[in-house]
DNA sequence: GGCTATTGCAA
DNA sequence: TATTGCAATAGCC
């Protein structure tokens, strides 16, 4: 790639307001290359994600190239620095920049063309032209895009927080007679077994637990673990969400933008950092309160739209399994967990009641994640060996679920790997272990990723798909967060009628199941107060 | 400042 | 001894 014409791409990025968070993720200035649709750029996005659909662990560029091509970059920590001494990519003179994205550019060509035929050996290749690289400029545009957060809330909110904890930290000096570091587990856990004698009821590798689990159960014998479980939930939502998501806004554009890393996880989900965006609080009205602070810009005028899919990852394991009980439940249009629900307890589905409802979405939970009795008891409050009877009911009911998941782990054994509905693949070398643990815990990952695994092509296939219909309408509706099953939009409500029927139309038909999959709607002017 | 362990937020 | 992530804090080196 000659560096004259990197040059010339870059310049007038420099000019670009989101291009100092460079210094935050080294990739990302190619990220902005790539979303103003300068094609040599694409090449470095190629190469890592092929990497990445061919199992290797991900890692970045500079490493990759060592790895394959035998080959040392210069590290971005040349041109920018580290730690506390680290710029802004914008403060690196252009020319040394331009030749340090020329060098990616080229190192990523020669890394494509390494990788190009072991790609179509294990039929990955469509996967990367038809599904990955064309998500690209979509993830890059959310990016840009960024959205808005209300900060003065969130500072009122603050000082709140400040005198809840204060008073819970009072209060708890009082009960116990001395102060203690209630974010420290180890002092916590010195408190409450040594010096309270209370009984430990789960341990770590280096001690007692004091999570909020176990202190559920010891809430009733001394007023201090109430006092702590309150602490404990303030203080985490204060310190990730309340005081940390104002200063991540961006001075230029006054929004947050998140980075979307298409390359980090085993399944092929997509994850957010920087600020991660996709798990913001929304269980407790506290947590909701939070998400409050995500706003439409020009609210009322704008809405924030979200469109998710209702129990896709129910909706593959019907179509993957073929199993009659779940596709007809679904077929139906049933509640699937009271549909389960009916026919573990062998009650009509309108005799259900929440006990046996909140059983069976336990159940169904689970096996998307691989369920053992252990956790099935450990989720539901029932014994293991309630638990065990459980599983073997819920398997006996839906006897296609049960063969399919064997399948899975047979196949997994013969293959070491398991794959998507598409192809994408997760290696699982510990699948034939000789560890009981090692083993069962690749079990689990080969159960769970061809289900959460489709669940995310699909999502991505129906991203690129909405985006490319809202540029065709030629819509103001921008698409601005994925939180996996859902997609977040700012939208003018003149379009919202618009946007309604888009999502209907091409999330659903983003891929053909023997199920139908259900798209639910909601807006408002903030991201907390839907629905 | 880097690393590990623990904890907890989301789907 | 349930899947996938990211991130804050403590405590160590």
């Amino acid at each position: 790639m000659p560096v004259e014409s990197v040059l010339a791409a870059i310049r007038p990025l420099f000019e670009s307001p989101i291009i100092s968070k460079c210094a935050h993720n080294a990739n990302y200035d190619m990220t902005v290359l790539t979303g103003q649709g300068i094609s040599f750029s694409n090449v470095d996005f190629d190469s890592m994600i092929a990497a990445h659909l061919l199992g290797r662990p991900a890692i970045g560029l500079k490493n990759l190239s060592l790895d394959v091509l035998n080959h040392e970059m210069t590290p971005i920590s040349d041109l920018i620095g580290k730690g506390k001494k680290q710029v802004t990519f914008d403060q690196v003179e252009i020319e040394v920049a331009g030749k340090y994205a020329a060098a990616d550019a080229d190192m990523t060509g020669r890394l494509r063309s390494t990788l190009e035929s072991p790609l179509a050996r294990d039929g990955l290749d469509l996967l990367l032209t038809d599904l990955e690289m064309p998500l690209v400029p979509v993830l890059v545009r959310m990016q840009r895009h960024g959205i808005k957060l209300d900060a003065g809330a969130l500072h009122e909110m603050s000082q709140d927080l400040n005198q809840q904890m204060y008073q819970v930290e009072e209060e708890l000096y009082r009960s116990i007679g001395h102060r203690v570091n209630i974010n420290s587990p180890l002092q916590l856990s010195d408190l409450l077994f040594k010096e309270l004698g209370l009984k430990p009821t789960k341990r770590t590798k280096t001690g007692y637990s004091t999570d909020a689990n176990s202190l559920e159960d010891l809430k009733e014998l001394h007023p201090a673990v109430k006092l702590i479980l309150e602490y404990r939930q303030v203080s985490k939502l204060k310190s990730t969400y309340v005081d940390a998501l104002p200063d991540m806004i961006n001075p230029e554009t006054g929004r947050v933008h998140t980075s979307y890393n298409q390359t980090g996880s085993a399944t092929g989900r997509i994850s957010s950092n920087d600020p991660n965006l996709q798990n913001i609080p929304i269980r407790t009205e506290l947590g909701r309160q939070v998400r409050r602070a995500f706003v439409a810009q020009n609210a009322p005028e704008w809405q924030l739209f979200s469109a998710d899919y209702s129990q896709i990852e129910l909706r593959v394991l019907a179509h993957m399994s073929q199993d009659s009980g779940l596709l007809d439940a679904f077929r139906r249009g049933e509640d699937i967990h009271s549909s389960t629900a009916s026919l573990m307890f062998e009650v009509p589905i309108n005799d259900v009641d929440s006990e046996m409802r909140r059983i069976a979405k336990v159940l169904n939970f689970g096996v998307i994640y691989g369920l053992s009795p252990h956790g099935i008891s450990q989720q539901t409050g029932f014994s293991r060996e309630e638990g065990a009877k459980f599983i073997d009911n819920y398997f006996s009911k839906y006897p296609g679920i049960s063969e399919y998941l064997d399948s899975v782990k047979f196949k997994a054994r013969a293959d070491q790997y398991v794959a998507t509905l598409i192809g994408r693949r997760r290696y699982l070398p510990d699948i034939n272990s000789g560890n009981f643990n090692v083993r069962g815990g690749a079990e689990r990952m080969a159960v769970n990723m061809p289900i959460q695994g489709t669940a995310a092509d699909i999502m991505k296939a129906a991203m690129i798909r909405v985006q490319s219909r809202l540029d065709e309408e030629e819509m103001r509706t921008k698409l601005l967060l994925q939180v996996h099953d859902e997609l977040v939009f700012e939208v003018p409500r003149e379009e919202m009628e618009l946007l309604k029927n888009l999502v209907f139309d091409e999330m659903p038909a983003a891929i053909d199941l023997d199920v139908t999959l259900k798209v639910d709607v909601k807006w408002a002017s903030n991201w907390g107060d839907m629905e």
